[in-house]
DNA sequence: CTTCTCCCTGTTTTT
DNA sequence: CAGGGAGAAG
């Protein structure tokens, strides 16, 4: 018997009322960008090709939600840096005004911090912990190394540099450590147990000690969800919806903090592009974002493929870079921008001709009208730039170079910083350590035993005296040293003091051992000490110093010569991995040459990709203008000057596409 | 145990 | 080319 059929209604869905919207989203945004910011929830994957809006449609949707009545608190963006969250937020306030400042926004380590401080006493944290960075995490496995005998032997064991890399990798990847040597670091395989009986001693070390690294951010973050219902619960109410850009570039614990934090409403964008991925060297897997559908069934899936940026001719370029990738699963970048310029591939005689040839288009183009704020200069590695510096200074064209080296990371300034450490957090030995061995006639071995001779003391500057004592200090001079350090940690913590001022009570102790330790370049490195200074002046709370610092460490070296013209603007020198997310009227990208770019390091399938994928994201920072350089003769420290040879990713490209150029010297009269 | 000196290595990218 | 590590002297 057939059973009667029901005919059900094909239901409509109303169209939105657009009229409830002071913005116009449908005049400002093409089709799919629209289709992405009026979707008012469940989980939604954006694939977005280079320069097709992808910033605009986080902005626009968060703009969307709000006008439709979502508290703007409740809306929690993770961007890749806070610059770029910062700069979001302040598009947002553009559109709905002041309430876009209620919006959450950060990266994933710095919205970890903010939870964890708040909310971390269920997993056993204070909330004054200290935030270990890279640095720090290798001084204390080294420590732990020491401690554990595994140096000084015949057999030569890892570097406190390799150390770290394989933990925090397995960290980053979600996986046992064990397993990630097996699969990254066969070549340790030798000292497989050592080194994870060192890895165990390090998380207690950490914990013992309030001590985060930014590892154990996101992983104390994902142990709290999982592990403490009322806190989950707060969270999913809290922020119920949830946007990540640069998705591709997440890795595995981040992505299994998304999954955590939208399981109950499972209101998530994610927006990236997989041809962008350039992150692998911190555990992010392109991958990952074409696995989004699967972390979050019944995901929907857009393209954003048309390009507002750059011309056809570099769009030409980059679509031809990355289609020689053997695995992608994207998209072929578009314009409707008019305009037949096309990328220019230079040669030059060497590294200098190479800066000059830089320098001198800089000042053509400025006299050509265009803002040096328009124009950078981007390279894979940072010191590829170091002659290019010199000739920009002596030309006095004004710069700032952003990624590499970073002025947090040196010595004297994590020497400084170490004595505000211990004031927050007087269980960090790891700055305990650093500071005593400053001291006249401390090494690392009575250090060592004065710090565990503190530990528990409720005021160790007190128990300071004490513990060199008993750790065999008699020195007058020593003793005296002593002393006047446990009178500077105990000025240091009185109550409500300024940050400035602290540190400048540390100056006044530390600038002595600065001279004495490094006569030859102290007044360098006293100038980074009052550009550190007047950063300090920004801020009222010292945890909320030291935590920026480590979380978001000032990036930004800017040349001499910026001080004396920055009404002009300034050239942006930038690593290409800093460039991320930007975009210029004229880029040059130097050392495109083999062995530079792709770098001597890059060896296996994955890591050419890698490569390759940076020089799309290189080429794709450009809306007008791009060129590609490098030098003809080169220096290999282990072959002498070599010819140079145009990055691979070049090599083969048609002219069409490509066009080539010699830099020459001008003809003498 | 600390400090000084010499030698050697090894050299991306970043939260 | 500099910073770290190893080895020797104080």
């Amino acid at each position: 018997m057939a059973d009667r059929i029901i005919q059900l209604k094909k239901t409509v869905e109303a169209a939105p009322d657009e009229s409830r919207y002071r913005i116009k989203y449908a005049e400002l945004l093409n089709a799919a960008q629209l289709t992405a910011v009026t979707h008012r929830g469940g989980p939604i994957l954006v694939i977005a090709g280079a320069g097709s809006g992808k910033t605009r449609t986080l902005i626009y949707r968060v703009a969307r939600l709000i006008e439709s009545g979502v508290p703007p608190g409740a809306i929690l963006l993770l961007t890749f840096t806070r610059r770029a969250a910062q700069e979001m937020l302040r598009r947002v306030g553009q559109l709905v005004g002041d309430r876009g400042g209620e919006v959450a926004g950060g990266t994933f380590h710095s919205f970890a911090n903010t939870i964890l401080r708040g909310h971390g006493g269920p997993i056993g944290l204070q909330p004054n912990f200290t935030i270990l960075d890279r640095g720090d995490m290798e001084d204390v496995i080294n420590l732990i190394r020491t401690r554990m005998g595994l140096g000084s032997k015949e057999r030569r064991f890892p570097k406190k540099g390799t150390l770290a890399e394989a933990i925090s990798m397995a960290r980053n990847k979600n996986r046992a450590l064990d397993a990630e040597l097996e699969a990254d670091f066969a070549h340790l395989a030798e000292y497989r147990a050592e080194i994870l009986a060192l890895a165990a001693n390090y998380d207690s070390y950490k914990r013992e000690r309030g001590l985060l690294d930014y590892d154990d951010l996101l992983h104390r973050l994902a142990e709290l969800i999982k592990h403490h219902a009322p806190t989950r619960q707060r969270l999913a109410d809290t922020f119920r919806y949830i946007m990540i850009d640069e998705y591709q570039d997440t890795n595995a614990i981040q992505a299994e903090l998304v999954r955590l934090l939208a399981a109950t409403h499972r209101n998530v964008m994610a927006v990236g592009d997989d041809a962008q991925s350039i992150y692998s060297f911190r555990g992010a897997n392109f991958r990952n974002i074409m696995d989004f559908p699967k972390l979050f069934e019944g995901a929907k899936v857009l393209k954003l493929e048309e390009n507002y940026r750059s011309l056809q001719g570099i769009l030409d370029l980059a679509n031809e870079v990355i289609a020689r990738a053997p695995e992608k699963y994207t998209k072929a970048l578009f314009t409707r921008r008019a305009g037949d310029l096309r990328p220019l591939l230079v040669r030059t005689a060497d590294e200098h001709t190479q800066s000059r040839f830089v320098a001198q288009r800089i000042l053509e183009l400025r006299e050509e009208g265009v803002e040096l704020g328009e124009i950078a200069v981007l390279f894979r590695s940072s010191f590829h730039a170091f002659d290019l510096e010199l000739e920009l200074q002596r030309r006095d064209i004004p710069f700032v170079k952003r990624g590499g080296f970073k002025f947090i990371e040196t010595a004297h300034i994590k020497d400084v910083l170490a004595h505000l450490r211990v004031v927050a957090n007087p269980s960090d030995a790891v700055s305990w350590l650093r500071m005593l061995m400053l001291a006249k006639g401390v090494g690392h071995r009575r250090a060592e035993r004065m710090i565990e001779e503190m530990a528990g003391a409720a005021a160790p500057e007190r128990a300071l005296g004490a513990a060199a004592a008993k750790a065999g200090m008699r020195a007058a001079a020593a003793v005296e040293g002593c002393a006047r350090l446990a009178a500077l940690i105990g000025a240091l913590r009185g109550e409500g003091r300024r940050p400035a001022d602290q540190l400048a009570e540390v100056m006044d102790y530390y600038g002595p051992i600065l001279r004495e330790a490094y006569p030859d370049d102290y007044p360098k490195r006293e100038r980074d000490l009052e550009h550190f200074q007047n950063i300090a002046e920004r801020y009222r709370s010292l945890e909320s110093m030291l935590a920026d610092m480590a979380l978001e460490p000032p990036n930004d070296s800017i040349g001499d010569v910026l001080a004396t013209a920055p009404e002009e603007g300034y050239v942006t020198l930038s690593t290409i991995h800093s460039a991320k997310g930007l975009e210029w009227h004229a880029v040059f990208v130097i050392w495109a040459a083999d062995g530079r770019f792709p770098g001597p390091m890059s060896v296996g399938a994955e890591e050419i990709e890698e490569e390759r994928r940076l020089m799309y994201v290189a080429s794709t920072r450009a809306r007008d203008e791009l060129y590609l350089s490098y030098p003809i003769y080169m220096f290999d420290r282990a072959m002498g000057y070599v010819m140079g040879r145009p990055s691979r990713f070049l090599e083969e490209l048609d002219a069409a596409v490509l066009p080539t150029a010699l830099v020459q010297e001008e003809e003498p009269d």
